[in-house]
DNA sequence: CCAAGAATGGGTTTGCAATCCCATAAACGA
DNA sequence: TCGTTTATGGGATTGCAAACCCATTCTTGG
């Protein structure tokens, strides 16, 4: 289906290893210093492998991309998963998942924003395969929390008239934008309104109390 | 204040000319295929200039993006001040600001989000003189409706409880997270919802009718 | 233990974007 | 009008990232 990896020889354990050192370190330059920012050699240094594994176990480098997207796209899934988030599916939960986006950006001193919303920003124009599996990041990030809301609904925390799906646009977006705004502004309030608004905005749809 | 332009030779109205077509010109490129897959040299040919131009006018292409970075900043600010949208002021003039924005998205088939968010997403962690011209960008921007939303708490269509520097992150965030999310997905639902559910937000701080 | 295949090292090649240079033509100001 | 400055043309140069290659050393399954 994808023709993102070299003819995929088999890959021994040590291969393996090998090859997710090189994903994760090539993931933590890219958001350092963006795609374009990050020479092969640097990852390559970096992951202290030589030139040859990079040809070896991505091809290119439009390779190694499309394989850092997916492990960024699991990777923001997985921290969408944490047991402080639960499924997603509370009020509650919703606040504390803001509340850790923001501590996390305020740690890295705002720099970076999202890490599979900035890797959207630069590659979304760039290649239709890549764009595809950003796509794909984005649909199943919104899976997530269209089935938590889904579930606030079967249970009769939101009321009837909520869209799961429609809700689901506003609250990622919100995180999308406000993330970049904060990243560019380099202050916390942008993301911590956009939150704020978008989860209020999933609160006027609260079933009414007792 | 600013390292961008060259030793700034005095510009003939000639030369003004010919370096806001070069501008002009790579704007659209860089739109279309990012700030990366965008090259010097195309953005020569298409302006139809010779090569000693580019350096003439813009020295190196860290100083054209720069420079394009501002001429997005206001073009975008532009768009934003439109006759049909008055001072973004009333709730008619935000109905009409999302729905200008869906309509622009679809004719373009989703490709290239918002002009100014597409290159900050680009370009925030690639130098600091830049990140301060996007910053500015913004910043603009989202003075531009707070200021509107402002007028309207004034006029009392907003209660006093709103605040027009939160609902304004609101609303950009809605609309930057909206774009990147339909342009990547190729889908205009996402951009729909943001700003719809953003748009709500500010509605319920509406003042009671009458 | 021994092929067969995978992993690794590191150097070479290639291609191209960015920058620089010099000469000529045009525009401007006094 | 004339000298000075700016605009333009079209190379030439340089620097570097990406891709390629071959030799060597490990791993692994039978």
């Amino acid at each position: 289906m994808s023709a993102t990896s070299p003819p995929a020889p088999r890959l021994t354990r040590k291969g393996q290893a090998t090859k997710e050192r090189i994903l994760q370190v090539a993931a933590d330059l890219i958001l350092e210093h963006g795609v374009h920012g990050t020479q092969i050699d640097d990852v390559r240094k970096a992951a202290g492998v030589s030139g040859s594994q990079m040809t070896h176990y991505f091809h290119d480098k439009r390779c190694l991309i499309a394989e850092v997207v997916a492990w960024q796209a699991q990777d923001n899934l997985d921290n969408h998963t944490q047991p402080a988030l639960g499924n997603l599916d509370s009020f509650a939960a919703l606040h504390t998942w803001a509340r850790l986006l923001l501590e996390r950006q305020q740690d890295r001193a705002y720099v970076g924003g999202c890490q599979f919303g900035s890797l959207a920003g630069q590659l979304v124009e760039s290649d239709p395969e890549v764009r595809a599996g950003l796509a794909d990041g984005f649909t199943r990030l919104l899976k997530l929390f269209r089935d938590g809301l889904q579930a606030m609904r079967d249970r009769g925390d939101l009321r009837p008239d909520a869209d799961p799906e429609q809700l689901s646009h506003v609250l990622i977006a919100a995180m999308q934008g406000g993330m970049l705004l904060t990243q560019t502004l380099r202050r916390p309030e942008p993301l911590r309104d956009a939150l704020n608004g978008a989860i209020a905005h999933v609160e006027t749809f609260a079933a009414a109390a007792e």
